[in-house]
DNA sequence: TTGAAAGCGGTACCAT
DNA sequence: ATGGTACCGCTTTCAA
């Protein structure tokens, strides 16, 4: 190993050929004959030299980096086990694509600003977007459009969404696909522990569930809306249960409200899936962990990720934005009967 | 907002003074006049400018930047809550000393070749890594030092231990603390439910749990191996009672796995925490959620990639290398008396 | 205190 | 095919 990396230029020295051809070599190795090519091929060999990427990316003025921009302080997002699929399938996707992954995270508006400067400063290519909350998700859209940033989001933009590349998930056939297995299994009065009321994912879950509800049960819709924490889950369970006592099913807009809603029925003396069938939403390890292990909606976040990587590619390639809706699946356990 | 972005010429211009000025009004602001620097600022305001970050670190040859060696095939480590908060807060110190964290994942040979590689393309300043494994850590570690870049690792280095910077955590200490706790909470006979064999993290713990058993209990040291999944601590709990049926305490090396024994424990008719005792490590989210609540050792991952943050600027600015080894703190819940 | 100019390590255009 | 060379945007002597 040596102290003073190498440069284009001890190459090409040492390779009898000078730094243009070298280049040249280096991306793609046209225009260069079999003779020098492998001479130049020789040496790199021979030294380990690789490109200062930097010097690089001044000159082409493209990066070869994408960051991850974490829209808004989200305690809570690290722990979620989804979160983390997605991330590491976007960092494993990037990686296969030999583009490396800035991590970008927001706790204040402080840094909110920092990080857009930070933006501005040349240092990437493309964003991938993750904002769940509506409002920091449009802003920030907005400030990335204003710097004609490249940038697929996660979730559906909801502002400038025809001109905005983003990746999501089918939130109302998912609602769709749970309530009604558990319709099909049995449940005759199905309650829905929906997320907090708000976003455009809840608004479509809620509809789906309603609909199913209307159709196949002929049954009320009871609604509780919890904060996806497992204790939010537990208190809309009970309040559930004081609405409608014979509530037999259950479809829960996350696998911790549904296991806290688990819980509620233990203490009210309901067995699971005897006397209330459950169904959650996410598919993360709690769901296999649970007892007894929950059945839920899959949400695809490994194909999410790689989605976005891909369309965010065809953006820095002068492509035009796109939207991805994915499907959810349906994984029975052993909460349904 | 312009299209091109600005140069430090643009504002050089507008300002009416040289680029060497503006420069050195970016970098501190010494040896430019009250004049200057006014003019200059009132530009820069005006334009939002941003200083290529390439453009000078190409000129520097320093990066600002460092990169998260995760230096392991790991699907797992991903899900793993720790994992995330550990790089969350990695991630919050780096932004709040102004430098970006470029993520690097590895998942086979190639890709570690490739990551090397692209560590010495000068991308970075120094590495923060991640390699549980003592094999691959090692490995890392020589091949880190051969090109000379500045790197801190989470864990005891064990190798080139005194001129490496770590940050790791008192397996030892968390272990003879736990196992006493539980001694003192009345259990006589405690059993461990130990992590894979190896891992000086593994070894550590074990030490620390036969010191107390010997010197507390008097009673024979139990232990049987897992790793550190759910299932595991409960095929190593049933092993533990089948060797030991009076057993009335368990100290488990994974929260996942002490969540596994007491499902173990309930199978065989044992209550949780009358009949046995039983305590964690980790204290990840799971620990809350559990029925019931489960008493456990607090890893303290946020503070881990402070530290290391802090250690790695440290070295970048030509200090010494260092170890931290930090405090586990027992966070008593449910699952003890 | 300031500015001119020489890099930093590549890329890419233009002759040859 | 190849080499010369003018940048890319910024920092950093060095002289003034």
């Amino acid at each position: 190993m040596r102290d003073k990396p190498m440069t284009i230029r001890d190459i090409a020295k040492e390779a009898g050929v000078s730094r243009a051809t070298v280049s040249r070599f280096l991306n793609g190795g046209h225009w260069v004959s079999e003779e020098s090519a492998k001479r130049i091929q020789d040496v790199i060999d021979r030294t380990d030299y690789v490109a200062n990427e930097r010097a690089r990316s001044l000159a082409t003025g493209r990066s070869n980096s994408v960051a991850f921009l974490l829209g808004e302080p989200q305690e809570l997002l690290f722990a979620d086990p989804n979160f983390s699929t997605l991330l590491r399938s976007i960092a494993d996707e990037l990686g296969r694509k030999g583009m490396s992954l800035i991590m970008m995270t927001t706790d204040n508006e402080n840094e909110n600003r920092r990080n857009l400067k930070y933006l501005r400063g040349g240092h990437v290519d493309g964003v991938l977007l993750v904002a769940w909350h509506l409002g920091v998700r449009k802003g920030l859209i907005h400030s990335l459009h204003a710097m004609e940033m490249p940038v697929v989001v996660a979730e559906y933009p909801s502002v400038d969404s025809d001109s905005t590349s983003y990746v999501h998930v089918d939130d109302y056939r998912g609602a769709i696909r749970a309530t009604r297995y558990l319709a099909e299994r049995g449940a005759g009065s199905i309650g829905m522990i929906a997320g907090p009321e708000g976003p455009s994912g809840t608004l479509a879950r809620v509809r789906g569930y309603r609909d199913v509800v209307k159709d196949m049960t002929g049954e009320p819709a009871w609604i509780e809306h919890g904060d996806y924490s497992k204790d939010s889950g537990h208190d809309a369970a009970l309040r559930l249960l004081d609405r409608a006592p014979d509530l037999d099913g259950i479809f829960a807009s996350s696998d911790l409200m549904a296991v806290g809603a688990m819980q509620a029925l233990r203490e009210r003396g309901k067995s699971v899936p005897g006397d209330v069938q459950v169904i959650g939403f996410d598919d993360q390890p709690l769901a296999q962990i649970s007892e007894p292990p929950l059945t839920t909606m899959r949400q695809p976040f490994a194909e999410i990720g790689k989605r976005m990587v891909d369309q965010l590619l065809v953006l820095l390639e002068g492509g035009l934005p796109v939207g991805t809706t994915l499907p959810l699946e349906l994984i029975v356990r052993q909460t349904t009967r």
